[in-house]
DNA sequence: CCGCCTGGGTGACATTGTCACCGACAGGAG
DNA sequence: CTCCTGTCGGTGACAATGTCACCCAGGCGG
């Protein structure tokens, strides 16, 4: 059973389905599960059948997809308020997880079963509608992926991934040079390569597992290309 | 209206919908519209609103990214029975289309309305049942570009285009380099280059808008990496 | 015959991926 | 403290790919 705190922390972080019904909220209340898992923890492997859907509370999951070879893409991310499409989608069509999925921080999260997402999307115009966002948002961002890495070279989508931290107002992160090839689907090396011409160009500067982002300006201008 | 021998057409094609309640499949064909297109038109382009969605009778879309410098990458392909995913996903959340569509062949189809699509959706347990389908199976498939974009050498890629030709009985295609760069996201040069590779050790022969293939299981194995 | 369009070929060079290997640094064990 | 070990980052060499500029051949309508 889930607690009062809970309930309203849930409530605020996923006002589609707060405003169901009230016995649907209390059904669903009744049939989920309050579930934990720290940072860097495997939360589903590549084939494998979904056995829940999670619902975050609180921290942030990483989609993506590995190759043989050991290079990685991340597909999208999850954060507090969402769930996790993909095992949306196979719950739905009963098909394998077609990628990777791994906590980035500690999560917490409510999680409903397969049977009982099948059968409230029949039957809770709420649920169905938050299920539907979920899918056809993920739709046009996984879209967006393959532009990116179609068309972009590599400078440009690191230059974005920094916009982006510049965005949140964050000009010190910490992060590997592994980690953000991982992040744009290229090699270590390649992102060594152009994170030494940044430097070169006064763009950031680096340390150990750090990158500071000294001319933002600059930052965002490449990253507009 | 629809006439008879078009509704036993798409009855067969679309044996979910058709499982319908009998009124609803009069109220579908109440208020559908039955259209043409001559091959090679434009369906709908970046960043427009949806006017409609599209169920195939027959004849092939094509859907596909198009970056600023005019190289492509195929996200893809509708065949009868089926419908477009991405009109379906931004009709749902009212988004603009994040790609092109075009028809490669001359198409029919019957087109509804994107309110009665919505509507549909929250009322009819098989139309819902058909557009969660859609969804969920183009967002596996829309994945599996992106692992092939991220990780597959181009070669690997157009042997894999040749086996799917192979699969379907052809071994002599009408196609350009610039047709085929189109579909695996790669520039003409490039795709000329590998071809000659591939006709010099004997997989292939090419002609001027055509290609044969010469040596199917060598294809084939080439592709299976 | 000429001009023009499409399909295809090619060389030069920039970007990216891969492999092999190295050095620097942090944290724990002794 | 020193030594070990694992992680992080740097580098050179080479292969694959993308880009640019330009060419040539065939077909087709004037």
């Amino acid at each position: 059973m889930i607690s009062t705190p809970l309930r309203s922390e849930f409530e605020t972080l996923f006002p589609g389905i707060a405003q169901s019904q009230a016995d649907f909220i209390e059904k669903f209340y009744a049939s989920c599960r309050y579930v934990e898992l720290p940072a860097g923890s495997s939360i589903c492997d590549e084939g494998q059948q979904c056995s829940q859907l999670t619902l975050l509370l609180e921290g942030v999951g990483r989609v993506y997809k590995l190759s043989p070879g050991g290079r990685e893409v991340t597909l999208y991310r999850i954060h507090s308020g969402e769930a996790c499409v993909l095992t949306a989608s196979c719950i739905m069509n009963q098909g394998s997880f077609p990628a990777m999925a791994v906590s980035e921080t500690p999560i917490r999260g409510l999680a409903v079963s397969p049977d009982r997402v099948r059968n409230w999307i029949c039957q809770e115009a709420q649920w169905q509608r938050f299920i539907f966002g979920l899918l056809s948002s993920r739709l046009a961002s996984i879209i967006s992926v393959v532009e990116e890495v179609a068309f972009k070279r590599i400078d440009v989508r690191l230059a974005e991934q920094f916009a982006l931290s510049l965005a949140r107002g964050e000009t010190s992160l910490q992060v590997t040079h592994a980690e953000l090839a991982a992040d744009v689907g290229s090699s270590r090396e390649v992102v060594s390569r152009i994170l030494k011409d940044f430097t070169q160009r006064g763009l950031i500067e680096t340390g150990r597992g750090r990158i500071e982002l000294t001319d933002p300006d600059a930052i965002r201008h490449l990253a507009a290309l």
